[in-house]
DNA sequence: CTGAAAGCGCTTACAG
DNA sequence: CTGAAAGCGCTTACAG
């Protein structure tokens, strides 16, 4: 590979001469910046990230690390997602995605602090978000910039997110089942440890005290996210007789299919005899009969907002603070209907 | 951040020694590697790694580019599966992946050579395979390692690459259907441009061959992956009357799932009129009813031996020339039946 | 086992 | 506008 070196050489300059060649910033005349380039396309010259990086102290890179370990995550939505919009808004801004695999939870702590204490990135988009490992208490100690997608926990007022409101919104659906006539209503939530299973809940409390219903400890269930979680639940739930729910809302829509798969097996219809809401509004959400109601959280968005706020920051030699809510949608479509006591069993 | 210099400084030793201790391969006495540690804690120390892909002309990262512009590209299984076998086995080994964007197919080359150039990343998995662009041309003629995932167009013998081998896979997913008494067959292709298209055409026309029926052009389509593109697929060849199909062989899950709709759209029953095929299975193949019969293309198991053999040629300094196929299964499920004539119209 | 030196390929403050 | 020098933070061949 030629370097700097090599091309200097060859159009008879300093090595300073073409490294600000190639900067594009400094004013070169133009006659040897022709030489410099006629040199380095003679030598095929391109100049090495790596040395750069080294010579800058930035990387141009953000980074994020996913725990490969799990398959359920590759099949969920919320992964793809979220690496389109980081991708969109790095390619954008001219800087690269470096990915990590994690092998737990708590792994996913150690390999943030791997890449950042080895300087691979100049700062990280950080998705783990477990009540039960405290990544957020640590990344603050360090000067290494980072934003959250997903609230943390805790309350830090100097941690930058984005986030959805996954309270309010689970709020929302909960009250348009009420709306439709429905009190028997079923919480399928993801892994309790998460902490938006936790924020979904209390939506799902808040909509049945502001309908004054009582919940019943047995309507709550968690699915951990898997198609199989839902379809268990609604194996539990149904066996409630006068007490069983008469709708469901699951918090990603795989769940929701999985209720909607143990309901056909029980000859229930959907939505005649029971109404089911989904979350996240993944492609398979539409694909599924009854096409499934359900919200929609925008984690492209969200995660291109949190490139764009940390990509925003290391470029302006700033910590990252902003914390930003994106808008859900409810979107209706055909697996809610009002509850109707007379084909309700 | 503390550097090499500073723990040396702190331990009383020389700083190519603390280099030593902390590459874990030289012998350095128990004394002073204690010396080092104890230093290199007290000052948060964390080996720079950009200083060392300098130094070593190494960055323990492989990359890939994403055509980010696509957002079919995210909704598809394909995408997901191939981050997951790379992630496996970077991971694994002790190897980052380093992800780009690109903007069209033809950006997929530039930022393809703009990091092996730069030398952002060792080598680099490549997934794009588009006839009209000969990536795996240019490539070849550097000297950066790279792998495909799916072959090249033309042959190249001295080129790497991981693949299902999707025209005998196809043939025989289409031989199935001829088995169960069909004869009217329809080929519903993803992108005509891409080179596993013309692969699973071929299969398709190979089992008809063998069966001596001879093909109508009318039940040949490209949906280009899209469920959308399934969908019309159908109304376009549902019109052919007594030639219409009676069976669909469709290049991706997503089509398959659109052929579905449009069928009942159209009050036809599926298996019991008509038989459906996708391919990949993807995870809401198993979701939608009837499930569906797929062939399935493990995705994740290409990637990770795609990453293990270019890996392992980085490692060992030498071209990656392995040509490898994996094994596809044809699983069959609710969508596909036996030809009935009595109930064909 | 340890030190001193040179080098990986850039960038940039300092002169001129 | 251009050059010469020092430096980014490591590694490793060479001595001892």
């Amino acid at each position: 590979m030629a370097t700097i070196r090599d091309v200097a050489a060859r159009a008879g300059v300093n090595p300073s001469t073409v490294s600000r060649a190639f900067s594009g910033q400094a004013k070169i005349s133009e006659d040897t910046r022709q030489r410099i380039f006629v040199a380095a396309e003679a030598l095929n010259f391109h100049p090495n990230a790596i040395a750069r990086s080294l010579s800058v102290r930035r990387t141009q890179t953000i980074a994020i690390v996913i725990p490969h370990i799990f398959p359920g995550f590759f099949e969920d939505s919320f992964f793809p997602q979220v690496i389109r919009g980081l991708l969109e808004v790095a390619y954008q801004r001219g800087f690269r995605v470096l990915v990590g695999g994690s092998n737990s939870h708590e792994d996913n702590i150690t390999q943030t602090f791997q890449i950042l204490g080895s300087q691979q990135a100049d700062g990280i988009v950080v998705l783990s978000n477990r009540l039960d490992v405290d990544t957020v208490g640590a990344l603050r100690k360090q000067k290494m910039p980072f934003v959250l997608v997903g609230r943390p926990p805790a309350h830090y007022a100097d941690v930058s997110w984005v986030d959805a409101d996954n309270e309010r919104y689970t709020q929302m659906a909960v009250a348009y089942l009420i709306q439709q006539g429905h009190q028997r209503i079923a919480f399928v939530g993801g892994d309790p440890e998460v902490a938006v299973t936790r924020e979904r809940l209390k939506g799902y409390q808040a909509a049945l005290d502001a309908a004054g219903i009582r919940a019943c400890p047995e309507w709550i269930d968690y699915g951990y996210f898997a198609e199989a979680g839902g379809y268990t639940a609604v194996q539990r739930m149904a066996r409630l007789d006068k007490m069983a729910p008469t709708a469901y809302y699951a918090a990603n829509d795989l769940m929701a299919i999985g209720v909607m798969r143990a309901l056909r097996t029980l000859q229930i219809a959907v939505p005649d005899q029971v109404s089911v809401i989904g979350t996240n509004n993944a492609p398979e959400s539409l694909h599924v009969v009854p096409a499934l109601t359900t919200v929609h959280v925008p984690y492209a968005d969200m995660a291109a907002l949190a490139a764009e706020i940390l990509i925003t920051a290391i470029t302006n030699d700033e910590r990252p603070i902003a914390q930003r809510y994106v808008d859900c949608e409810l979107l209706i479509r055909d697996s809610t209907g009002p509850y109707r006591p007379d084909r309700a069993e």
